[in-house]
DNA sequence: AGACCTGGTCTATATATGAGACCTTGAGAG
DNA sequence: CTCTCAAGGTCTCATATATAGACCAGGTCT
């Protein structure tokens, strides 16, 4: 049984460090009568899933950010998402919100430490969906080629 | 103005790192008229927010598997679901099929080299994620308590 | 007064997901 | 020969969640 597809690609040492620690986690989540919503990365990476979570994160990073700057930072995000977003985020501790008294009041939302954290491991997710979004790109084209031509 | 929250956890130079890539993407992103669905990472990291897609790559990650397999490790996943992931999965070049001519015919779900490729960041994330639980659960109870604390 | 900022909520719809019937092909039971 | 079952799906319908868009409260400015 040598023709499995993964064995076609030795894979470097991350790799399979990578799939040596996903292994871990996967064991211990299936251990406990497989509650997903005990899985510590369902509750976080659901967020990271929103739509906006992420960009809105990356604005942060930049620098603190006001309601309304982050609203003209992404256009199309409308208030109730962009609140309901950033209420989540500081809910997880990992943003930090500041109202200043003056009229009318504003609002500051800046990433906390835990948020800072983030950043790294976010950064590397969008560094290789940059990197791999002409291999995407391309899977897509090919496999609707392929789909198209077995109608 | 000094009292900005960010300032107060002097970032080490990997955040000041990924801020500073993050920095260049959103330039990049918004310059163009801010098309969001131009935005690379949007295109891939919606998918990986569809509540079972992290969850089946780490699944192929440890072996390829067949459909079967795969319900029987993820086993609160219903067919219509899988069925789907694996679809856009494959359709992104992320997992290949191979469909074997027995009888009745069995179908295995395997990573191509893309698909590993997307390990290593996700486990940064995954391993992110269940470091940082302990602080995100103690937020999250934080939060509730405040909340609470006013009606 | 009337237009217009702030942050935020309420309602209505789009989308994602779940539950389960049905399909095709062949093997084995009776 | 018919009955049932299994794999690997597809299809339809019901619901849960996500998102958009109108609206609100209070203040400022003209």
């Amino acid at each position: 049984m040598t023709g499995l597809p993964s064995d076609n690609h030795l894979p470097d040492n991350q790799v399979a460090a990578a799939r040596a620690r996903l292994a871990a986690c996967f064991d211990v989540w299936s251990a406990g009568d497989f509650d997903l919503s005990l899985c510590p990365v369902r509750g976080v990476l659901d967020h990271l899933g929103d739509k906006w979570t992420t960009l809105i994160v990356i604005v942060l990073a930049l620098r603190p950010h006001r309601f309304s700057e982050i609203r003209r930072a992404i256009p199309d995000i409308s208030k109730r998402m962009l609140t309901q977003t950033l209420r989540d985020l500081e809910r997880d501790g990992l943003i930090a919100r500041r109202v200043f008294p003056t009229k009318p009041p504003s609002v500051e939302y800046s990433l906390t430490a835990l948020g800072q954290s983030l950043l790294e491991p976010l950064t590397a997710l969008v560094t290789w969906a940059e990197a791999s979004r002409p291999a995407i790109e391309a899977a897509r084209t090919a496999f609707e080629t392929a789909e198209a031509a077995v109608p």
